[in-house]
DNA sequence: TAATAGTACCTTGTGTTGCAAGGTAATTGA
DNA sequence: TCAATTACCTTGCAACACAAGGTACTATTA
């Protein structure tokens, strides 16, 4: 049972994943889970598969370091903050995310 | 000699690059060399490899046709136009780029 | 104390997509 | 007739999102 909608959107928001986790990091650290949430409240639905996996790539590519912490309800949580790398990264999505607004407005206009 | 932005651009609009040429072709039709033009002058800049499979792949999906046409200057083109379908697809894309748009104005908040 | 639920971590395999680097065919002009 | 131009297309590769699994730790409860 496979929705369109659903089709769209997952295509859609190809690439632009990597700047939301960006984004969520620039503000403050968080882990796997709570990133989740976050972009669950932000409308923008990502399962585990996807995130894992994104993560340890940011951090192989230096934009992320992370760091264990202890819970007091449940396993460690691995907490990542974003590196300087990761913060001149972070502007370079923010040009390129103005420019494809920009795109898309001068189509549609 | 590989430019780090080109590929946060690179990343970044992948998904989008279907909606785009929905929209260039909702306004009129056109053929390939000239709606690589057009998104050139967009300041997106697609090759061919990207284009002519994307093209197949939503003719083949019904969301566009066809019909070829003699140039006065060169071989003759194949115009696509986009189909009901394709305008049905069309705004299902608008609603999901207007909620990617407002998840990231959430998560820069 | 054994079993269950909850939380948090991660991996593997698949399909889709964008791109580099090729190629074919028709027309025009030198 | 042969090079340049325009237009079409294909193949092979790498990156990415996702489904569908899995492990490990803690707390609850029976």
């Amino acid at each position: 049972m496979e929705n369109i909608s659903d089709n769209v959107r997952s295509q859609m928001r190809k690439g632009v994943l990597e700047y939301c986790i960006l984004s969520i990091l620039d503000r403050k650290e968080a882990y796997a889970s709570s990133i989740l949430e976050e972009l669950k409240a932000a409308n923008m639905i990502v399962v585990e598969g996807t995130l894992y996996p994104l993560l340890i790539r940011e951090k192989n590519q230096g934009l992320l370091s992370y760091r264990w912490e202890e819970s007091t309800q449940g396993p460690p949580r691995k907490y990542y903050c974003i590196t300087e790398k990761g913060r001149g990264q972070l502007r370079e999505m923010d040009a390129a995310w103005q420019e494809i607004v920009e795109t898309i407005n001068t189509l549609k206009k």
